[in-house]
DNA sequence: TAAGATTCGATCAAGAGCAATCACATGAGA
DNA sequence: TCTCATGTGATTGCTCTTGATCGAATCTTA
């Protein structure tokens, strides 16, 4: 039996039984109770359950249950088994940790949608942070996962997006000052932060005058790929942080903007 | 056993009984008294029971059973209410129908927090309907059971309560203009809706201003049941629906206040 | 009001569950 | 065939939960 099955059975597992132990997929399975901890561990952190003392426990939230968020392979929700890879996972949990290690206690901060922003808020524990977020997703796993205070625009809820918007003017947003605001992109190229979805980057344009430090957490990936619409020129932005695959060249063109390039190693641990 | 299906057998026993006893619970979790005390006090903190000497009584004033984290990794709570765990679930899925076949398509109307509405909203289909609500698991509920239109006020997530708040007085609300406004309550006495927490309250108000029709469901246990908030008085309430355990003087001091009393049979299908 | 019986919370020891680490097996590619 | 990467299972301290004990608090009954 391999990763692939066993995560499909666990899962399958969990959407008829609330809860499942160690003990119990350990004898269902076959494999050594170290092989499920290693799994349950694992579909925690892509978010397809929640890990809890002797087993997991399904994750009963999804607050999302729309289509999958096009711009990140597929974020989650009642996925279908082949979302739950999520492209390139180990950059993005190094990159995700580095973030985390750029914030401290009492920070307020706006956090965009996206997986990489997503692994981020999965891993926030310290119930003093102040966060506002636009992305159903990340409400949720902060939600669920974390006591962190969280804040959210008031809007019309797009689903296919899977976030919220306001089409006024005014609102709770106006009234949200940022020391830092993370954001996931498509792409990252000479011509700025990109996306695909035209309400995104509305969103996020509105987001980011709200911010008075952008953070970009971009995998290697994602510099020069291609994506039609330019959130922001590269000036706008003030911290990139990625993970080891970038270019030099591409390095020389962030810092000639004055931007402060940060590179993680991508974390191995991670799955597929 | 672990903590979790305990968490959940424990909650379960309290829907059917209304009080339980520790030495009842031991016996037939096979778990020691000390665990079950311990079990029953992190239950009380969450606000899923009341812990009374000797054992502990079904809370039913909690609009949120939601899914609060205790101490700072892991344990999670029981998730949004399902149908079995809901007092007078048979009453309240009755007046649910009622309420649903009182809105018709294109209909834009505010759900507020609570059991019934809840059960209203996980009833909702068509997706003409335009929602605004504050309470989160109402919003989880939309998202994944239906294709409805939600909006969502901005503001700060009250986990304990399970709403979300605006502490200013700008925003999405302003801008909403709801038909009708279907909201639930702790009691109806003739001092009019009441509750007992001070932020649903200040919420609910805020809601009732931005609605034509303010239609309140409320099984007949809620009628004169102790609770210290007033929301409003009687005079504000347009209709009343509830089910057929209401005595005759109750609808008398309603009706004398204009309100439209409707009175459903209770659906026996699953009674508690 | 006083005495006896429950129930409670605090404390501690035993055991279950855990992450980290190492070693072995398997399979791919040179 | 050799080597390296990867996935799995076993071992080892460590942490957290559980159950038992005991004095204190509370309820009951006389």
């Amino acid at each position: 039996m391999h990763l692939q099955d066993r995560w499909k059975r666990i899962i399958d597992e969990l959407s008829s039984e609330r809860v499942t132990s160690v003990d119990e997929l350990t004898e269902r399975l076959g494999v050594s109770p170290a092989t499920i901890r290693r799994d349950l561990n694992e579909l925690h952190e892509l978010g397809h359950l929640l890990r809890v003392r002797g087993g997991a426990m399904r994750s009963e939230g999804k607050l999302y249950s729309g289509r999958e968020e096009k711009r990140s392979e597929g974020l989650r929700g009642q996925s279908s088994f082949s979302d739950s890879v999520i492209a390139n996972a180990g950059a993005k949990r190094a990159i995700a940790k580095a973030a985390l290690d750029y914030i401290t206690p009492g920070l307020s901060m706006i956090i965009d949608g996206g997986t990489t922003t997503w692994m981020m808020a999965s891993m926030m524990n310290d119930d003093s942070y102040n966060v506002l977020t636009t992305s159903v997703p990340i409400l949720q796993c902060l939600l669920e996962r974390s006591r962190v205070k969280v804040t959210l625009p008031g809007g019309e809820l797009f689903r296919d997006q899977g976030i919220i918007l306001n089409p006024y003017e005014d609102g709770i947003l106006q009234h949200f000052a940022a020391a830092r605001m993370f954001i996931g992109c498509q792409a990252l190229t000479k011509n700025g932060l990109m996306q695909t979805d035209t309400l995104l980057v509305q969103s996020e344009r509105r987001l980011m005058e709200r911010a008075s430090e952008v953070v970009v957490l971009a995998d290697s990936s994602k510099i020069d790929a291609p994506a039609s619409l330019s959130v922001c020129p590269l000036s706008q932005i003030d911290v990139v942080i990625t993970d080891d695959g970038i270019s030099a060249d591409a390095v020389r063109w962030l810092k000639a903007h004055d931007i402060d390039v940060r590179i993680v190693k991508a974390d191995q641990a991670a799955a597929a």
